[in-house]
RNA sequence: GCGGGAGUAGCUCAGUGGUAGAGCUUCAGCCUUCCAAGCUGAAUGUCGCGGGUUCGAAUCCCGUCUCCCGCUCCA
């Protein structure tokens, strides 16, 4: 979906289109850096859908990508994987703050798909499958772009069956001006026709080649007739179409040139397609019924971009739905659509749950003419990120396709018996499909803020960065924290507590700072509970309790500090 | 893959041929009775990598790698 990354560079219709191209097997004329910087401001001539560009305009202000990306860093929450290498695009790792949070984010998903549920199951399949699922789910066709460059200035990349072949020939240039035409040094060019060819490069020839003024003539190469593509921005020829697959794959077996060829899951759905029938057997599952996967998927993205918006290792959270098709459901129960409907403002309402703005979440339904033949419906549910709205998680309703192509392919009959209508049918299927790491983005983009706090006496100003993340979402509950550290009985008593609560839930103890500093520390990571302990602790047995949010505190006996902090973190 | 930008301390960067630096962070000590205070000290660098020019290279040249941005792609 790249209706957001609207091409809001270009300054709409600057130059016009001079429609020059570069001669083929000119190496020196590909140099001309003038002519390609001067082409880069060029407006494309494909803008994307207008309408929608001009829906998605709205942009974040309270935060950048950067912002988060260097907060992850500094923080030890996310950043490039294979840094002391130099790095490998499209790989990031989480360190121990994003472990957590991720965990977190997982295993709320978990919750309240699976654990509070009586109609879904939880499965773990293989990232390794079958080769012939991959043919059965359409992955090896049509995971498979053809791509193709131009020669010209514009430099662009253009999927090869966008763009019709044509007819085209090599065209020599000479200079007749003198009468006798004499060949231009190295100026070939492959044009779709002579005229065109003439209109093409009339203002190359005279920038580029020292012709203002000349007359000049093309001469076709003979034998050189054959049929290429061209770019409808600048004209250039387009090199011969390459396959990028998508999908990434290994060798299975020792011996590399002796074992198969197998794909690493683009998606974990295939997984549970091909696990169906075994788990819903074991399960004694009547439709219907879900089964739900969380799991690495991997991706030759062309482009992996925008820190963990897009890469490709990743990981999904996905569940697969199975019920009746509509003219198989008895009265009250719901139908196809109705479950679709159903799990598209499930999901939605899943991430307000947690946290997320409303605002900043919004439905896109793929219009019916964009759907795949088998699709009854795909809706995305984009969230506003820095970088725009972007697809966050999607609903399909994949109806019956997946399996019946498994059914086909594989030749087991996976197909229901509904002792209601005595009939055996393939049931439909409704997919939740989201990005755990785009989901964490999300969480992590919505919490942010940053906040001006004055002090109290001296009326000094300072930042205060803190990530308001849902107590259940947060990497530490609760941090321990002595108000001073050069009192060994403030750091005992301190020390006591943190290991107390650390029985029940994910805390911590830090002494390193003056107390200012060891809040903001917590802040900056969502720690939603700090505990201070301070010299009236020791007489009164109490602590004080300290609220993220708010900066808010209260005074709690050190005995029910436990308690407080359990009751609390799961209001 | 093409085009552009960038690689110097954990981070942000300065350093354009002559002993590798600053601020922040981190750590230790002192101090400190609640919101990044202060003082003292410390740690941290194959200047992305390889080659060349030079008496001498972070700096100039050539090559190469990686990252970032744009384009193509993106359940």
């Amino acid at each position: 979906m790249n209706r957001t990354a609207v091409n809001d560079g270009g300054p709409a219709a600057s130059t016009p289109n001079p429609a020059a191209n570069f001669p083929v097997g000119t190496a020196g004329a590909r140099r001309q850096n003038t002519a390609s910087l001067r082409w880069r401001q060029a407006p494309a001539s494909f803008p994307k859908d207008p309408t929608l560009a001009m829906a998605d305009k709205s942009q974040r202000s309270d935060v950048t990508l950067d912002t988060i990306v260097s907060l992850c860093k500094r923080r030890g929450i996310i950043f490039p994987g294979s840094e002391i290498y130099g790095g490998l695009q499209g790989t990031f790792d989480y360190g121990p703050i994003g472990a957590e949070l991720k965990r977190n984010v997982k295993d709320a998903w978990w919750r309240s798909m699976v654990q509070e549920r009586f109609d879904i199951e939880g499965v773990d399949t293989c990232v390794l499958l079958h080769p012939s699922v991959w043919k059965a789910s359409g992955h090896v066709e049509n995971f498979t772009d053809p791509l193709c460059d131009s020669l010209g200035p514009s430099r662009k990349r253009y999927r090869a069956d966008h763009i019709e072949e044509t007819e085209c020939s090599l065209y020599r240039i000479a200079d007749v001006t003198d009468g006798e035409p004499k060949p231009v040094e190295g100026a070939e060019i492959w044009a779709p026709a002579k005229k065109k060819a003439k209109e093409f490069y009339q203002t190359w020839w005279e920038k580029h080649l020292g012709l203002e003024g000349r007359r000049v003539k093309l001469e076709e190469v003979e034998g050189s007739a054959t049929t290429g593509r061209f770019s409808p921005d600048d004209g250039g020829r387009l090199t011969d179409p390459r396959m990028f697959n998508l999908m990434l794959s290994t060798a299975l077996g020792p011996v590399e040139d002796s074992s198969a060829r197998v794909f690493l899951r683009p998606e974990t759905a295939q997984g549970i397609f091909i696990a169906y029938e075994t788990a819903r057997a074991a399960a004694r599952r009547k439709l219907p019924f879900g089964l739900a996967q969380q799991g690495k998927s991997f991706r030759n993205e062309i482009t992996p971009r925008n820190f963990i918006f897009r890469t490709r290792e990743f990981e999904q959270m996905e569940m697969e739905f199975f019920c009746k098709p509509e003219e198989f459901c008895r009265n009250g129960e719901r139908t196809d659509m109705e479950w679709f409907d159903y799990w598209r403002n499930s999901r939605l309402d899943w991430y307000v749950r947690y946290g997320i703005d409303r605002d900043h979440l919004k439905f896109y339904d793929h219009p019916k003419e964009k759907l795949s033949h088998y699709s009854r419906g795909t809706t995305d549910i984009e969230y506003l990120y820095p970088i725009g709205w972007q697809e966050l998680e999607g609903i399909a309703h994949r109806g019956n396709y997946d399996l019946s192509q498994h059914m086909e392919h594989s030749g087991r009959d996976l197909r229901y018996f509904d002792p209601q209508v005595e009939q055996h049918y393939v049931p439909y299927v409704i997919e939740p499909a989201a990005g755990t790491d785009r989901a964490v983005l999300a969480f992590l983009c919505d919490a942010y803020r940053e906040e001006v706090v004055t002090r109290g006496d001296e009326g000094k100003e300072s930042r205060r960065v803190v990530l308001g993340l849902h107590n259940d979402l947060a990497p530490i509950k609760a941090a321990v924290l002595p108000l001073l550290q050069n009192r060994p009985d403030l750091v005992e008593m301190a020390r006591k507590l943190a290991a107390d609560l650390k029985r029940h839930t994910n805390a911590v103890y830090d002494d390193t700072g003056a107390i200012g500093k060891l809040y903001r520390r917590q802040d900056e990571i969502g720690t939603p509970y700090c505990i201070t302990v301070d010299v009236d602790s020791l007489e009164d047995q109490a602590v004080t309790v300290r609220h993220r949010d708010t900066m808010e505190q209260e005074r709690i006996g050190a005995d029910r500090i436990v308690g407080w902090v359990r009751e609390h973190l799961s209001a």
